[in-house]
This record gives structure tokens, sequence and C-alpha cells, in this order.
DNA sequence: GAAGAAGTCTCGATCGTCGAGAGACCTCAC
DNA sequence: GTGAGGTCTCTCGACGATCGAGACTTCTTC
């Protein structure tokens, strides 16, 4: 740490942290950009589009999502949430399927089209991305992808320390 | 493309960058769960947010906004944004003020108690996201904000592509 | 000065969200 | 089996954010 050139090491360092930090914002303002004008082209609101997300997320890791799980996964609450599957059933985007399991519950199927209109949008942008990082290595990429996960979990962490702020009070 | 281990490599290099886009939604989810939970503990909603940073970067830039460009930075019409600024006005967020020069344009000046909550909150999360960082090196770190930059600008064609489509057929 | 453009605001309506509570269903103790 | 209590979703009424249309003030141009 210290030697010649500690200080001004250090101060290097300190400038490429915060331009990074300044990149994620603007990377967060595209990527949601990019999420709104998916939206309005299919004629969705934010919400939805979260929730079409997370339903489609759940489908694939093989657990369809209940409709309670949904409005928690979306922070929503439960007249909200019933108001959203309204909007997307009526749409033709989800199915509601009542738990043979546990009849109180509705568990969501997503539709072939919202299917496709997600894989199109994810697919697009997945591409858009990959074509900007063509340009470097396997290795680069890996250490991008280490330095990501650093970053986001020390994101989610700080999110979390909000709410927790209160419960720790005590 | 061909030779020995060219396909592996081809292949690995897909996956860190698949890896790398969901690496990026998660960590959009993660800012927007920290922009909610800002916004929530100021009583204060996303699109408030959004207006206090616009306006808050503007100033800093040494040109304050005014009304109407504000409304076109948060993609608000003209209704909601006079109704956006009696809000941050009321609580005292914002002060309107009118230009001078024309005496048509409001310009908008933030309050000192908005300012230090925007750099408490700004300088929070770039405490974490500096401390997620601090176990990489200076050329590390260079290495990631290009391929960031690389990636937030075809975010933002790949965005702004979804408005041009209307425009281009034709 | 008059005509038109630009910037902001007012009005009435629509839609997403919420809290409270109802209704249906499940679980478990007896 | 039956009843009590908990869980899950939905209904209802209210509130707030957003919008389109248009009014009003101010600037620009002729």
């Amino acid at each position: 740490m210290a030697g010649d050139g500690g200080d001004e090491r250090a101060h290097e360092r300190a400038v490429a942290q915060r331009e990074i930090a300044l990149l994620l914002r603007r990377l967060n303002v595209e990527l949601d950009a990019v999420g709104a004008r998916f939206a309005t082209a299919h004629g969705l609101n934010r919400t939805d589009v979260r929730a079409l997300v997370a339903v489609m997320d759940a489908a694939r890791s093989g657990e369809p999502i209940t409709a309670g799980r949904l409005g928690e996964a979306v922070e929503l609450a439960s007249a909200s949430t019933t108001a959203l599957l309204d909007r997307l059933e009526r749409v033709g985007h989800l199915r509601r399927v009542r738990d043979p399991q546990d009849g109180r519950r509705v568990v969501l199927e997503m539709s072939e089209s919202a299917m496709a209109a997600g894989a199109e949008h994810f697919g697009g942008l997945q591409r858009a991305l990959g074509a900007a990082m063509a340009g470097y290595t396997e290795q680069e990429l890996a250490l991008v992808a280490r330095v990501l996960t650093d970053v986001t979990d020390a994101a989610g962490r700080y999110a979390r320390s909000y709410g927790d702020a209160d419960a720790q009070r005590g």
C-alpha cells in the first residue's frame, strides 16, 4: 500500500470507482428505458412487465408462481395483484389456474404470445449486449462477471439495509 | 471460428456473455430497489426521484433545468409535470423561479434539504459499491469501465431503436 | 401593434394502487 | 367429523398520478 506512487495509485482507483458508479447509474437508466419502450410497445405498464418477467422466470425454473407470490415479487398489495392479473388475463398474456392441491391458490401460466414477446424482447437485448461484448476475451468477460456479481450483491445489501434500518433500531 | 478448441472457446464466450446479461438484469433490479427504498423512505414516488436526479444533475452541470425540459427528461405530459412540481415544491424539495430573461420559463432550484438527501443517498450507495470494488486493481477496474461503457451504449441504442421502428417503417 | 409560437398551468377524466374486509379453502386439535 | 383459526384470493370504495384538451401569459417576428 505504501511506497512511491501509492497515493496516486489510490487516487486513480478512486476515480475509476466513481466512474464505474456513474456508469452503473447510466446503465440503470438505459435498461429502464428498454423496459419502458417494450411496455408501451405492447400496451403494458411497468408493473405488468415486471410481473410477466417474474412469471416467466418462475415458469423457467419449473415452479410456477402463485398470485400471492407474484404480489410479493413485484411488491404489490393483494388488491393490486388481483387487478394486475385481471389486466394481464384480459389481454391474453396469462391464465389463472386454480391449484388442484390447494383450492385457495391460483397458479399462473403464461400464454404462448407472452412467451414469444418476452423471448423477442430479451433475445434482442441479449444480442445487442453480446455484440457490445464481442471485442473482449473470455478472461476479460469472466473478470467483468466477477465484478458485476460483487457490485450487484453490494447493491442488494444496500437496498435491503434501507428497510432494515427500522428493524435494527430496537 | 475454425481450428482446434475454437468452437469450445466460442462456446465459453457465449456462456460468459449470457451470464453477464443475466447479471445486468439482476443489477438493474437491485438498483431499482435502491431507488424505490430511497423514495418510500422520503415519502416520494419513482417519478419524483427521477425528477430530483434530473434537477440535481442539471444544477451540477451549471445549467439549471426548466419545467418543460424536466418534463421531457422524465417523459411526462405537461399537465403531469405541473403536478409533479407542485408535489416537490409542497414538500420543500424544489423552488420554482420565473426566468427573468424569459417570462414564460420556470427554472427549478433544489433546496438544501433535497441536496442533502440526495448526497446521503448517492454517497452511501457509492461507498457500498466502492467497497465491493476494493479487491480489484486499477487496471481491472479500467477494463470493467470500458466494458460497461460499451454495454451501456448498446442498451441505449437498443432502447431508442424501439421508438424508431415506427419511423423507419415508411 | 398584431399574429403566431412557446412555455406553463387548469380542468375533467382515466387508471393503477391501496386498506379494509368478505368469502372460500385448508389444517389441526378435539 | 366438526369447529376454530389461519391462508389465499377477491370485492369495494377511495386516493393519487397521469393524461388530453384547452386557457393564459410571454416572447418573437413582421
